[in-house]
DNA sequence: AAGTCATTATTGTTCAACAATTATTTATTG
DNA sequence: CAATAAATAATTGTTGAACAATAATGACTT
């Protein structure tokens, strides 16, 4: 019934769309996805949405358990660990292997401005996917394909869990001078002095999300 | 047709299977999969086959051409490099976590026996195995399930890239003294010295696999 | 209210079909 | 004969229906 304009595949479409879905916050953690919902919903059949749930599976953004489908992801307390413990051995590994005219600086750049931007448009939501950009582009620094990949991965289950918790803006706004300072020492070449600036911003991060998990917990 | 009794999903009972022919060798790069033959050779429809052939594109070990299906990825010179600067960054930083009485001490031990006793009977796919079973060992030392995905990722990539060559003895066997002093630092809780010593050891893994390449090329 | 059994809904998998695209063969022409 | 164009075959991309296996629901009994 579909004749097909676009390159990638079907399944390749539905993928990214419930991905951003989750990312967008438009479906929380533990609630559950029906085949035949959400077939019928994105016009697709449920053999094409099972492969898109496959991809979803494998990246940790769904949970599948046989015989009852899939759900949201529900990060727990030790996954947030998990993923600052990758977000720091990625994000310093990466700005070690910066230089004064990698062209991932500029991205960094644009990244702030659109986040200073949609603050002052009070876009909270926007803030949060500008600031994941800044790190998404600090990461390809590396030039590892691999690891902007488990980074991109990473990144989608950190929104699921600032989404989780309502993603009040307290948990983003602060970090966009953090972003801008790191990139000045990153242009300045002051590599060590960006480490250590990287390095306590992440164990901050940490300390406020698992804060807000114990509150939201209790 | 299939009453199932095994708990595991057949789309991921194909991806298992298809993923070891290609670490064993059965598969090499460049060979196309044709869907027909292998869902009758995997006793598998289409579609179930389609979904493994999904999750293993994602992880790189076949690549996807539109309309034209998948065939085996065939890595080439980038990504050794890429792969090595990932084993860097995630091995080292795995035994800086180590301490004395870590559970995956024992399996690191046991990875080297089995490699002794396989390399006693010139069994070198099986040396090459138990060789990665090490590093696996090696990288729980991180307690971190992310960087345990990712390296699992990598090691059938780097599998893929020595059966490619022939997979010649030569490129394996030295490493299990090597391993064995590693373990001997880390259990002594000589971490700073285990650090350079897989450094090194990695280093010349490299080189070692990259020089190999060029002449297979060449 | 707790436990059992029948009923219903959902997932797991297959199959057959057909449109879209690519590969191959045949025909045509210079 | 070589090169190219057209026709044909093969493969992938996607669907919808079917049915078995399992889980969820609800009625019934005590």
């Amino acid at each position: 019934m579909k004749g097909k304009l676009g390159q990638q595949s079907l399944s390749q479409r539905v993928y990214q769309q419930i991905r951003e879905l989750i990312t967008e916050g438009e479906l929380l953690p533990l609630q559950r996805l029906s085949e035949a919902n959400l077939s019928e919903q994105l016009e697709v059949s449920r053999n094409t949405l099972r492969e898109g749930f496959r991809l979803l599976t494998q990246e940790g953004l769904l949970v599948y358990q046989p015989h009852r489908g899939v759900c949201v992801a529900c990060p727990q307390v030790q996954d947030i660990i998990d993923i600052y413990r990758v977000r720091r051995v990625i994000e310093i590994d990466a700005i070690k292997q910066s230089y004064p005219f990698h062209p991932a600086l500029p991205t960094m750049r644009q990244a702030i401005q659109k986040a200073l931007q949609l603050r002052h448009q009070s876009n909270w939501q926007g803030v949060g996917t500008a600031n994941m950009e800044f790190h998404r582009a600090l990461v390809s620094l590396s030039d590892s394909k691999r690891l902007q990949h488990l980074f991109y991965s990473i990144a989608a289950e950190l929104r699921l869990a600032f989404n989780f918790l309502g993603s009040p803006e307290r948990l983003h706004s602060p970090y966009i001078e953090k972003n801008d300072q790191l990139l000045m020492l990153l242009t300045a070449g002051k590599i060590n002095q960006a480490v250590t600036l990287l390095h306590d911003y992440l164990v901050a991060s940490e300390r406020l999300l698992l804060t807000a998990y114990s509150q939201h917990t209790a």
